[in-house]
Order: structure tokens, then sequence, then C-alpha cells
DNA sequence: GACATTAGTTACTTGAAGTGACTAATTCGG
DNA sequence: CCGAATTAGTCACTTCAAGTAACTAATGTC
């Protein structure tokens, strides 16, 4: 996927497309040409005359045919760092990719679970190790949980979710409560059955206007 | 301050300096040499080599002799807005100047309330944007409002900041309770008389090691 | 049909945030 | 000198969200 032209391109643009699987998040890489380390977060050089957002768009779809449901930027990164291009900086964007979702992968991309993702490139360690905390801290700004599910999900499929998103338990009737509260998903008239035990009702993501939430200093809540 | 090289810079770094002043936010823009716009934020084409940080730093530091209080990245800009400089894309960063910070800034620089700024390039005007919805949502992250105040402060003085960058009322009570079990503030031995009424105690920026902070999924505050 | 298993709800407890009224210490105007 | 005005700081009560466990519901397995 690189694009080696002769020049050195004033910048790239690097992706880290996520994706929920068994029970952890993973991340995709691509194979790389050469040099030490074997694999590389997909990346290209723009295009000239093209915008940030486009760049990543595409990057994207000549991986999957089309956009992630979700995706933003992470920032600028430099600082010294070995990339696998020779530019002084590279613009990252992350994207998530609802589980299930075919992926037409020809043996030059893999998923990895973050865990045991193997070396990457100091730049693109970076990257990805932002990629990650970005998606954590942006759950409570924007329902980026949903973004990992396909269309239809049980309540147990997104508190899952949840859980793996914030690296915690939570408790099965808080979680309604507060999901009730929301107005953020609504019930299907479809129920799946997952071999023993009650069949589970289908939700889909239906997000409604809500009040501003005027509650809530939340002081506590602070990191550092 | 822009560094007017013949060739067309791989990129500009651009800095948005923030400060409270007569109860509202400020923001440093810096003299336009030409164009149609007057005013611009600063920024600056990258010197070969120098990380991104410290691109911002030296910007930062040639406008007050020292760095903001605080500094972050906001991310990469382009996507064919225009920008003082021709190139494709800034990396902008926010910094945050503590109130009553002497302003070596001599007729090139001026303070402007952020409601009304002057017009700016439509990439700077982005950029803008960005860094103030940023520092609006990086409050409960970090402590971000101690960052505009001077070493020592009163509380009343704190829960004032919070209401500016928050643009809501707070309760007194409310917030010296929540503050109380953020373990954030110590009170030093030292009182400001502010004519009438009852001296203050002044406080300092001391934040304590604090339980993770278990609580809280807190959907209803989900935005969109 | 008893039991295990998963889904979904209910009721009670805990604890934080909302609120207004209270006390405390100072300046100002008579 | 004294009382009103003003700002700081605290207290007590109310309200409501989150924590928790026990309950009911619907399915499969033996």
């Amino acid at each position: 996927m690189p694009d080696r032209r002769p020049r050195k391109p004033p910048y790239t643009i690097d992706v880290v497309l996520l994706t929920a699987a068994h029970g952890k998040l993973a991340v995709l890489l691509s194979r790389a040409p050469e040099g030490r380390e074997k694999w590389t977060l997909p990346w290209d050089a723009p295009r000239s005359g093209e915008g940030l957002e486009v760049s990543a768009s595409r990057l994207s779809k000549s991986i999957f045919g089309e956009d992630p449901a979700w995706k933003e930027q992470i920032g600028a990164f430099g600082d010294g760092k070995r990339h696998p291009s020779d530019a002084d900086i590279s613009v990252a964007f992350v994207g998530l990719v609802p589980i299930g979702t075919p992926s037409p992968i020809g043996g030059v991309h893999a998923w990895f679970p973050i865990a045991d993702a193997p070396s990457l490139a100091p730049r693109q360690r970076l990257v990805l190790d932002a990629a990650i905390s970005m998606i954590r801290s942006r759950m409570d700004q924007s329902p980026v949980a949903f973004r990992l599910l396909p269309q239809t999900f049980t309540l147990t499929d997104l508190q899952q979710m949840y859980e793996l998103l914030l690296a915690k338990r939570l408790h099965k009737a808080s979680f309604r409560r507060a999901l009730q509260g929301a107005w953020l998903v609504e019930p299907t008239d479809e129920w799946r059955s997952e071999g023993r035990g009650r069949p589970a009702q289908l939700y889909r993501y239906a997000p409604r206007k809500r009040r501003p939430a005027q509650r809530g200093i939340r002081l506590d809540l602070l990191s550092s």
C-alpha cells in the first residue's frame, strides 16, 4: 500500500482500524514489505489537493471497500520517532469496524489483539497507544461502543462491549437503567436465541434528542 | 514571526494561547503583515529536525519568554481551507496562560475576547473553534481550570473560572463539596481581603493521589 | 419434569449533587 | 460606636442517580 515515490512526502496518513473480536480489541496491521518490523499500521502519502479526512477514507476503502463506521483524527505525530516512511510527521486517524464485517484482506492484512500486537516502528507504536486511549476517553462523549456492534444487538452484547472498552465489570441493572435514561436504543421485534437460556431481545442504536443534562460537576472523575 | 522562506513549508505550527480576562476567555492574536485578514493566530514553519512540541514551545517562548502553563496538541488541519501560509496542513496547539502573566507583547500581539475576535483565515477559524471546544471537554479529564489561575487563588476565584469554562452557574456548597472530595487543592495560611466583605483564604493547586474513582457510567452525559 | 442457563425486572440501600438558610468576618455610612 | 451591606464559608435537608441482590421469565438438557 505504501506509495513509493522518489520524493520524501511532506507527511503521511496513518490509520488505526479497530474491531472487537473474541472479547478483545483488535487492530488491523499490514505486512511490511521491508525493514526491521514485519508489520505496520496502514499508511500512505497524501495525494495532491486531497483533504486529510479524504485521505484517511481512501486508505480505509482500499482495505474494506468502504469507510469504517466511525472515524476521527487522533493528531499529528513526529518528534523524531522512526516511521516506515521517512516523512517528518504523520497524521493519524482511528476508525471503528463493526464486529462481523467481512474482511476482504487477502494475506496482506491481519487483525491482532492489541495486547499481543507485534513490534511496530516507534512512531506507529505511539499512534496505536494514542488511538486506544482516545477511544477509551471518547466513550463518555460519543456513543462509540455502538460503532463496534452490528446494526442490531442484544443488551448483553452492548454491556459486554462497554465492559471491554472500559476494562471493568458493570452491573446489569445499573447499566440498563442508565441506558434507559439516555434514550440511545430502541427495541426491535426480533429475538435471538443463543442455544441455552432465555432468548434476548434485539435492539438498534437510535439516539433521541435529550435535555441538555444539567447535572454534575463530577470533579471526582478527574484523572491526574 | 512567520519565517518567510522561498520554499513552501511542509506544514505549519499554529498556537492558540488562551487566558481569562474580565470574566471572559481571550485569545492571543498577532497583527498580520499582509493579506485580507488583519490578524492571525501565531504560526511558524518548523525548523528542520525539530519536534512538534518543541516548535510550539519555541513559538510560545518567542512571545512570552516562557512556555504556557499547559499546552496540548489539538490536531492537524487542512482540507483545503485557506491559511496565511501556503502550507497544505497546519498542526495546532492550545496553551493556557495564567491570569496576570505579564504580557511583553509590544503592539504586535493583542488579547481578544473570543466572542468578538476579528475574522481569521478559514483554517485558523477552525483551529480556534477546535481549541475552545477542546478546553471545554478536557475539563473533566484534566485540571485545566487551575492553569488559568495564579499560583494561589481563592475558592471563589476557582469557582468563577469553572463557571466561565463550563458557561454555567455552579452552586457554592456543591462546588466546594466536590472539590473537597477530589483532593485537588490545599489551603495556604494566607488570606486575601478584597475591600468589603470577609477575607477569603488562599489555596494552591496540590493534587493528591486518589482512589481510581470506581463510580459512574453516566450515560446521561452523552452529548450526541 | 427437575435443573442449568441466560434474559430481564424489582425493590431496597447507598451516596453524591441540588438547594437554601445559616454563621463568620470584614468595610462602609451614619 | 453601631448597624447595614457584603463577601466567605458551613450546615442540614432534599432529591435523585448508581450499587446491589434477589426475584421472575423463557429457553435447552438430561
